[in-house]
RNA sequence: GCACUCGUAGCUCAGCUGGAUAGAGUACUUGACUACGAAUCAAGUGGUCAGAGGUUCGAAUCCUCUCGAGUGCACCA
C-alpha cells in the first residue's frame, strides 16, 4: 500500500519507535491503516486503536494504549500523545500540517501523489444512451457517475480507458420510423432535430398500444419486422433514413457531453457489433461450447440459478447479450484491458452475471476482473421515468431551468456590476454543479426521485454550497493579496484552524477510499464537510482585516490551501469551480 | 417460486471492509448583515438504527429468520 498521507505517516512513524521501545514490533503497513480518526477532534488529529496489539501483547486494549502513551517521544511536530480507553490520541502542531500538507498544496505537489500501488489498465464503460430516444434526467445520473469515477481513478493514478455504447439497433429505431414516416405530419425541425426524433418514438409508442387489439395490431407489426430486415440487410428506404436519424440522436449526445464536459476515449455502437457477433455465436456453437434450447442458442446457467443466457434467437438473430459477449473479447484482445467496469442500472444485473459467466467459461481470464457497477434509477414523484410513455424530463429541460433560475433568483444582484458573458457562464457553471452534485451525493443503491422545484432549491448540502465557499474564497483573495511567501503556521493554533488543517490532510485518502469503492458520494461528503469547516473557520476568524501581519498571512494562506482543495475536490467530481458566484 | 437491492430523526440521506457519546441537510422555533460575500453562521426541538434471535470483549455495521418496499427471472434492450 501507498501510505501517501504525510501526517499519518508521521504519526505511524512515531507509534513504530514506541512499540519497539516496548520492546515489540508491528509493520507500518499494520500501522498506518489502523489510524482513524478521533470523533472528537479536539480529542486529537488522529487517533490509534490498541486492538491488534491487545491480541499479540496478551493485554487489555486500554493497558496498552497507556503504555503507548508513556513510550511516545514528543517534539516539535507530535506536541501531544494521549490515551483515551483503547485509544492512543495524538496531536499534532500547527507547523506540521503547514510543512507537510499546506506547503505542498500550495504548491500543487499533493495533488500529483499517486494514491494506488498497482494500476490495470481498466475499461470504464458508460453512457449506453438509445437513439432515436430522448435524453432524460435518468441519462443524467450515468453520465456524473461515469464521469467522476473515471476522473477519481485517474487522479489516483489509475490507467483509465473511457467508452460510450450507443444503442443505435433495434425494434426502437424501428418503431420511432415507422411513425415517422407512416404516420407524423409534421416538418423536420431545423434545429433540435434529436429532441424531436424522441418525440416521434413516444409517439409511436402510444399510437401502437392504443391501437393494440384492433385488426390494425398485425399489421402493425408486420411492418416493423419489415423496417428491422431492410435495417439489417443494410439497405432500403428505412436503412437511409436510419442512417441520417441517426446522426441526429448523435448530434444530440454530443451536444450534452460537451456540456457536461465528458469525452470518450473509444466508442462503441451496437449496429457494429450486430453481425460480426451473431457469426461468432454460430462459430462458437459449431465448436460445441454453446447449447441449443427451444430453437435457441444460448448457455444454460440454470446450476448457478442465473437461467439460461441466450444468444441466438430461434430466428437466429442476436440479442443485447450477443454484442455485450463480443464487445467484451473486443475489450480484452484489442484494447489490452486488463479490469472492465459496467456502470449500468441495476435492472441489469442479471444480463451481467450471466455475460461476465459465459465469458469466464469461453476461456477469458479477464472476466474475473469484469464488474457490473449497478446504480439504482432515478423515478419521478409520481412514478417511473419511461421514454415510451412520454413522461420524462428531458436533460435540456432541466438544465435550463437551473440556469434560468441561477440568474433570476441569485445572479440578478450583479446585473449592474458583471458582463452578461460573466453571468452566462457562472450560471452554467453552477447550474452544473447543482446537478452533478444532486446526481453523485447519494449513493448508487439509492433511487433517486427526482422534483423539480426540490432540484432547484440550492441552499444546504449542494453543489453551490461548495461552489459559494470557493467563490468566496477567491473573492477574499482578490481583494487581500498575500505578500508574503513564507508562512508563520505555527500562528494558527485556534480550534477552527485546527480543524481546518486536519481538513485538509485528509483529501486523498477521502479521494483514495472513493476511488477504491467506486462511490463518488464520499467526496461529494468530504467536500460538503471541508467547505462547511471552512465557512465556521471564516465566521470565527478575521482574515483579511486582521491587524497582525503574520497571522493575516497565515490564514490568507490557509484559506487559499483550501480554496486549492476545493477546485481539486471538485475537479475530480466533474463540477466547475467558479471564480465569483 | 428463485435471485438481487433497500429499510437509520416528520421528510431526504451519511455512517456499514465490527470499535470512543448514532451524525448532516431540510422543516419548525430563535438569534447574527454600517462587517473579509447572509447561496452564510450560531442555538434549540426531533432516534426502539424495521422486528427477533445469533457471533463477539464490543453490532446501525457480520450471520440467520420474520415483516415491509422495490427490481429482475427465454426469443425486448
Amino acid at each position: 500500500m501507498i501510505k501517501h498521507d504525510s501526517i499519518r505517516l508521521l504519526a505511524t512513524e512515531k507509534i513504530a519507535a514506541a512499540i519497539q521501545k516496548m520492546g515489540h514490533d508491528l509493520s507500518a503497513d499494520e500501522i498506518y491503516k489502523a489510524l482513524v480518526e478521533p470523533p472528537n477532534s479536539d480529542m486529537g488529529d488522529l487517533a490509534y486503536g490498541c486492538f491488534i496489539l491487545a491480541k499479540s501483547l496478551k493485554k487489555g486494549p486500554p493497558q496498552i494504549s497507556g503504555e503507548l502513551a508513556a513510550n511516545m517521544e514528543l517534539d516539535s511536530n507530535l506536541i501531544r500523545a494521549q490515551a483515551a480507553g483503547p485509544y492512543l490520541n495524538l496531536t499534532f502542531a500547527p507547523q506540521a500540517f503547514g510543512e507537510k500538507v499546506l506547503n505542498p498544496i500550495l504548491t500543487g505537489e499533493h495533488f500529483k501523489k499517486a494514491l494506488v500501488e498497482k494500476a490495470p489498465k481498466t475499461m470504464i464503460e458508460y453512457s449506453q444512451p438509445n437513439t432515436h430516444k430522448e435524453l432524460h434526467v435518468g441519462h443524467m445520473r450515468n453520465l456524473c457517475l461515469g464521469d467522476s469515477i473515471v476522473r477519481m481513478l485517474r487522479y489516483a493514478g489509475r490507467e483509465i480507458v473511457s467508452a460510450t455504447f450507443p444503442g443505435d439497433m433495434g425494434t426502437h429505431v424501428a418503431k420511432c420510423l415507422w411513425y415517422m414516416k407512416k404516420h407524423n405530419q409534421e416538418p423536420v425541425p431545423a434545429t433540435g432535430k434529436g429532441e424531436w426524433l424522441g418525440s416521434m418514438y413516444s409517439k409511436a409508442n402510444l399510437l401502437l398500444e392504443d391501437q393494440n387489439g384492433t385488426p390494425q395490431e398485425d399489421l402493425n407489426r408486420q411492418e416493423l419486422t419489415a423496417i428491422l430486415k431492410q435495417l439489417e440487410a443494410g439497405k432500403g428506404e428505412y436503412f437511409d433514413l436510419w442512417k441520417e436519424t441517426r446522426e441526429w440522436s448523435i448530434e444530440l449526445m454530443k451536444s450534452v457531453y460537451k456540456w457536461a464536459d465528458v469525452t470518450f476515449d473509444e466508442w462503441y455502437f451496437e449496429s457494429e457489433m450486430d453481425a460480426p457477433s451473431a457469426a461468432w455465436v454460430k462459430e462458437l456453437y459449431a465448436e460445441g461450447k454453446l447449447e441449443k434450447s427451444e430453437g435457441a442458442i444460448g448457455k444454460n446457467l440454470e446450476a448457478e440459478k442465473l437461467g439460461f443466457c441466450m444468444l441466438l434467437k430461434s430466428d437466429g438473430t442476436g440479442l443485447y447479450a450477443t454484442k455485450d459477449l463480443l464487445l467484451a473479447r473486443h475489450k480484452f484482445q484489442d484494447v489490452q484491458i486488463e479490469k472492465s467496469v459496467y456502470i449500468v442500472d441495476m435492472r441489469q444485473a442479471l444480463h451481467f452475471k450471466q455475460v461476465f459467466r459465459v465469458l469466464e467459461m469461453l476461456g477469458f481470464e479477464q472476466a474475473k476482473n469484469c464488474f457490473h457497477l449497478q446504480y439504482n434509477y432515478v423515478e419521478l414523484p409520481d412514478g417511473a421515468m419511461s421514454s415510451r410513455k412520454g413522461n420524462i424530463v428531458p436533460l435540456n429541460d432541466l438544465v435550463r431551468n437551473m440556469e434560468e433560475h441561477v440568474k433570476t433568483q441569485y445572479l440578478a444582484r450583479y446585473k449592474d456590476e458583471w458582463s452578461q458573458d460573466d453571468v452566462n457562464l457562472i450560471a452554467s457553471q453552477v447550474a452544473k454543479g447543482a446537478i452533478f452534485y444532486g446526481m453523485l451525493r447519494m449513493d448508487t443503491n439509492k433511487k433517486i426521485v427526482f422534483d423539480m422545484n426540490e432540484w432547484l432549491k440550492l441552499d444546504g448540502e449542494s453543489g453551490p454550497f461548495i461552489q459559494y465557499s470557493y467563490a468566496r474564497i477567491q473573492s477574499l483573495l482578490r481583494k487581500f493579496p498575500r505578500t508574503q511567501k513564507s508562512v508563520n503556521w505555527a500562528l494558527l493554533t485556534h480550534p477552527a484552524e485546527k480543524q481546518m488543517m486536519q481538513a485538509l490532510s485528509g483529501f486523498n485518502t477521502a479521494v483514495a477510499q472513493a476511488a477504491e469503492n467506486y462511490k463518488p458520494a464520499a467526496i461529494c461528503t468530504y467536500l460538503y464537510e471541508t467547505a462547511k469547516k471552512f465557512n465556521v473557520f471564516y465566521h470565527e476568524c478575521p482574515i483579511g482585516t486582521e491587524k497582525d501581519e503574520a497571522i493575516r498571512e497565515a490564514r490568507l494562506a490557509l484559506s487559499a490551501a483550501v480554496g486549492a482543495t476545493l477546485k481539486q475536490g471538485m475537479a475530480v467530481l466533474g463540477m466547475p469551480a467558479p471564480e465569483k458566484m
